[in-house]
DNA sequence: TACCAGAGGAG
DNA sequence: AAATCCTCTGGTA
């Protein structure tokens, strides 16, 4: 049994050499594989006259007449290889001025990628089996000036945690009378980065993970130990780690002992507030983790108060503990996609959804023959970008108060659709079919009945695997059996979910915006129908977004009969669609409130509360408001109270303008989404932020402003702070009153039939505290 | 008051 | 570096 954890080429005796990283039960393996040559493909109007001209060129090994697919037809072309990588693209600008050529193909794809898609090479294929040593590893450094930099202060602090169940702390500060097990007290800087290089190897890791090593802890390690000449070899082949740009990024690259920056993928699979370890690792255990602000440092490190330097180690040592609980429970999902699109996990770890899907495509591809489309140039995406197409349909919600609703749903709309309808840029209007009923084609376009595309054949097979690993799943007793499959299905759902969005996304290889455009269009059909249906059956029709319908029958008390109508229904609509699509009952909620399009909240019948779009879903509301929210939802679904209601609010006026809410209620958290000079109109959190700099702080594209509006300014933005500069009991408790607190429950009690007087009235009653 | 830029959610 | 649809806020004229 072995698993793939890495591949790379090298050059040796001017030949190209694939090695292949593999954990095997005995440890670790490099093997090499030497008789696998680069290549790429040439179009052209002329194959003879082409294929003596390129014979003549220089590192040329070989040209041949080869039968590849394109689009639908079977088309000669010459498969041209090559001496080493590096000519792949210098030949490819030659040979592209050449007067027959008409195109250069698939020599863009990365040389060992090259050999893992033609191998068929599944990487982490068993490693959950092979009991892979996985550590993590935790920075922390001197910061004086606010922001640590790596050139003057130094790392104080090395924690490191694995799966073995070794556990230390590398300092280089004796603090008299603390002893803790995990603490390893060293002569200097130098010597602690030594011990923990070669702690790593010592312990034979296969897997290292850091929360945000990426873009902290590797460069700042590297530039460390350049200081002192020390070369960190971690890679399996002594080689030192490598920084390579990720788009505006960094990517902290150790070869043969994969890099997993967990704190990417937090922010891709969570949505929250915040994405600090401490906040992370309370989303996914429920547990708090002991914090220390890393602003406050060095101060702790001058004092060396051993009261409080055995909290600061403790501090360190759960940053590596909690890294590698966090990291021990999402690298599974990691190994499933890498497996699924046979990418290498330091890449697919790394990747987007689109990048993802290409790749898994491009698999695909190679195995049917087809030759790969070029990336489109800046040009083309500029010019795909300029186009826009109509989307999913939502229905205008019946606003207020509703008992016993029934939701239906169609199973993965847009994955069902891509299969049934075999939506494809190569199936697109075909010559062989006709122009079907309007059903088929509501865009004017019609799709090949006879033979299956790419897409469709691979959303089809992710599908079908899903329905077969969700059988297993029912039958499989063994606890961790069931996590590996039950992970094994979201990364499968994942994958089919993101082929719709691929297909209209400009910088796709498969880039097709007519097939993005039917399947919107065919979904708003399978949509409208449902609904037309549903009224004809009796039903009213309360609200419906892209593949959802809620209904219920208005007067109806007997929750019997509009359940048992309602299966009815679906089974009808069902037995007329197509083979891969399903309408499901997906529940039943005695009570809900719409008040806009996207904006409902429901009850269901545990007295649970399921709200969509509301404030309280909201990342850039503040928790007094969404709390406050909250409580209203429930006395008026729950309870049915809206005295209750009223109280909850009047009670938290109060609290605000007693001046002693707390500010972590306070907060409200917004992206930077832009660079910061690109703003033609800044919101607070960008005012808010660029005080913050001018404190020494720093902010950036994609980082979340933490804000609190104070009462030092004029407009909104000139009172917005950011959080860790604002004092306690610093807020304007007008804001939180009129532009948190009251809109957030207006709202509701508005779509309730509260004239809007009436709300006027307790609004402004509220506000001037007349209660 | 009307409009726009910006943010973030739903599905 | 997945799409569109949609609501809402705060700034500006």
């Amino acid at each position: 049994m072995e698993t793939l954890l890495d591949i790379d080429y090298i050059i040796r005796d001017e030949k190209v050499v694939i090695r292949l990283f593999y954990k095997t039960e005995k440890g670790r393996e490099i093997r090499e594989v030497k008789d696998f040559e680069p290549y790429f493909y040439v179009i052209s109007d002329n194959l003879e006259e082409s294929k003596k001209e390129i014979e003549k060129l220089d590192n040329v090994k070989g040209v041949k007449v080869v039968r590849k697919v394109e689009v639908r037809e079977k088309i000669d072309v010459l498969k041209v290889a090559v001496k080493l990588p590096q000519n792949v693209p210098e030949l490819r600008e030659t040979i592209k001025g050449f007067e027959h050529t008409k195109e250069v193909r698939e020599a863009a794809i990365p040389f060992a990628e090259r050999y893992l898609i033609n191998s068929g090479i599944v990487p982490m294929e068993n490693a959950e089996h092979l009991k892979l040593r996985i550590a993590s590893f935790d920075l922390e450094v001197y910061n004086p000036g606010g922001e640590p930099r790596a050139g003057q202060d130094p790392i104080l602090m090395i924690s490191y945690a694995d799966s073995t169940g070794m556990r230390r702390v590398w300092t280089y500060r004796e603090t008299p009378g603390i002893k803790l097990d995990f603490l390893n007290i060293v002569k200097s800087e130098q010597e602690m980065i030594q011990r923990f290089i070669q702690t790593v190897k010592d312990q034979e890791i296969d897997i290292l993970c850091t929360y945000n090593g990426d873009n902290f802890d590797f460069p700042y390690l590297n530039e460390r130990a350049e200081r002192y000449k020390i070369d960190v070899r971690l890679g399996i082949d002594e080689s030192r780690v490598r920084l390579g740009r990720r788009g505006m990024n960094l990517g902290a690259k150790v070869r043969g002992r994969p890099h997993i920056d967990l704190y990417p993928i937090c922010r891709q699979i969570f949505n929250l507030s915040r994405y600090t370890l401490e906040d992370v690792y309370l989303e996914m255990f429920n547990e708090e983790k002991k914090d220390i602000n890393a602003s406050e440092m060095f101060s702790i490190w001058d004092t060396n108060d051993p009261e409080v330097m055995r909290e600061v180690f403790a501090y360190s040592m759960s940053d590596a503990i909690s890294a590698l609980r966090i990291g021990l429970a999402i690298l599974p999902l990691q190994y499933e996609i890498s497996r699924i699109t046979r990418v290498p996990i330091y890449k697919s770890s790394r990747s987007s959804s689109s990048q993802r899907v290409e790749d898994l495509l491009i698999r695909r591809a190679f195995k049917k023959n087809i030759l790969i489309p070029n990336k489109p140039s800046d040009r083309i995406v500029k010019e795909r970008q300029r186009s826009s197409y109509i989307g999913a349909y939502v229905v205008e919600p019946k606003k207020g108060i509703h008992d016993n609703i029934v939701l239906f749903d169609f199973r993965s709309l847009y994955p069902s659709i891509i299969i049934s309808h075999n939506i494809d840029p190569s199936t697109i209007d075909c010559s062989c079919c006709k122009k079907d009923d309007a059903f088929q084609s509501p865009t004017g376009h019609h799709f090949c009945k006879n033979t299956k595309g790419l897409i469709p054949e691979t959303v089809g097979g992710l599908v079908d695997r899903r329905i077969q690993v969700k059988e297993r799943l029912k039958k499989e007793d063994d606890p961790e059996k069931k996590r590996f499959l039950n992970v094994e299905q979201q990364a499968l759902k994942l994958l089919s979910n993101s082929m719709y969005g691929y297909f209209a996304f400009p910088r796709a290889i498969w880039y097709s915006r007519d097939c993005a455009e039917a399947i919107a269009a065919l979904g708003r059909q399978y949509i409208h129908n449902t609904i037309e249906a549903a009224e004809k059956h009796g039903f009213d029709v309360l609200y419906g977004d892209t593949d959802s319908v809620y209904i219920t029958i208005s007067g109806e008390k007997d929750v019997k009969r509009i359940i048992a109508e309602s299966k009815k229904f679906s089974s009808e609509i069902n037995r007329g669609l197509p083979g891969a699509m399903e309408l499901e009952f997906e529940g039943f909620y005695p009570r809900g409130i719409f008040i806009t399009k996207k904006r409902y909240a429901l009850m269901d019948e545990k007295g649970i509360l399921l709200v969509r779009g509301l404030e309280v879903r909201r990342r850039d509301w503040s928790n007094i408001a969404k709390e406050t929210q909250t409580r209203v939802l429930d006395a008026l679904l729950r309870d049915n109270d809206p005295d209750k209601a009223a109280e909850i609010v009047k009670a938290t006026i109060q609290r605000i303008k007693a001046g002693d809410v707390e500010l972590k209620e306070l907060v409200i958290h917004t992206q930077i989404t832009r660079g910061m000079n690109e703003y033609i109109q800044a919101g607070p959190h960008i005012i808010a932020a660029r005080k913050a700099i001018k404190k020494g702080r720093e902010f950036k594209q994609g980082d979340i402003v933490h804000y609190v509006v104070t009462t030092k300014g004029s407009s909104i933005s000139d009172r917005a702070r950011v959080v860790d500069f604002v004092g306690k009991g610093d807020y304007d408790a007008n804001y939180y009153i009129n532009n948190q607190v009251l809109p957030a429950v207006m709202r509701i009690l508005e779509a309730l039939g509260y004239s809007e007087d009436e709300l006027k009235g307790l609004g402004k009653q509220m506000t001037l505290g007349g209660l």
